[in-house]
DNA sequence: TAGCCGGATTCTTATATATTGAATCGAT
DNA sequence: ATCGATTCAATATATAAGAATCCGGCTA
């Protein structure tokens, strides 16, 4: 697998209205962070360093930094399960959870130089201001996803709502960059 | 003036440059 | 002990997406 997953973002809704303050002292995972001073969410992490789970007052929540799909499905298990040993949701409510957000790495098997790179791949899809970013900026048309290249051919593929998505995005780059070879 | 709309806020993650700040080092 | 110096760590730069609340600015 050249297309490496390296952070997942999923939502879903609880369809509760939340006690946030409440909620902070009643969950038992001690990773837990609320300052509505600074910003209106809870955050919540099941275990240390592990996924961040931010909770709003709403019942909408976010999970953010999986390394998987798996991770991610568990780390929402987890979340609910926590919720409904507290009496906040019922056992089966369904949240309607979605993947946002697939941030993918990558490696380019040919390398050209990114000046090259923009006018190939067309000026009106790319955005390269090395002195402001060393990184090209590239949006494919018809793609839902955006990809970060480099000069020595890493690549950082985000805004893809699946893994599938990302992997169309390497594939389209790959042999774009092999025409231009 | 009220209300609406848009932008920034917070967080995560990979990536790579420049710059800043801090910290340690040899030397005085 | 203190001063230039060197080295390292951290931050900003840019990308995407979700969420709600703040702010400003604009219009009616």
């Amino acid at each position: 697998m050249t297309v490496e997953i390296a952070n997942i973002v999923g939502s879903g809704d609880l369809g509760v209205e939340l006690d946030l303050e409440a909620l902070e002292g009643d969950l038992s995972t001690p990773y837990l962070e609320y300052d509505p001073s600074n910003y209106h969410g809870l955050y919540v992490r099941l275990e240390e360093g592990g996924p961040l789970i931010t909770v709003y007052r709403s019942g909408k929540y976010i999970i953010s930094g999986c390394p998987s799909e798996e991770v991610l499905r568990k780390t929402n298990d987890g979340f609910l399960r926590a919720l409904a040993e507290l009496g906040i949701t019922d056992e089966a409510q369904q949240t309607g959870f979605t993947v946002q957000n697939v941030v993918c790495t990558a490696m380019l098997n040919e390398m050209v130089s990114l000046n090259a790179l923009s006018i190939g791949l067309g000026l009106e899809v790319t955005e390269y201001e090395p002195e402001q970013f060393p990184g090209l900026v590239y949006r494919p048309e018809g793609i839902g996803a955006v990809l970060l290249v480099f000069a020595n051919g890493k690549l950082v593929i985000t805004g893809a709502k699946d893994a599938e998505t990302a992997e169309v995005a390497y594939n389209h780059l790959q042999s774009k960059v092999q025409e231009l070879v």
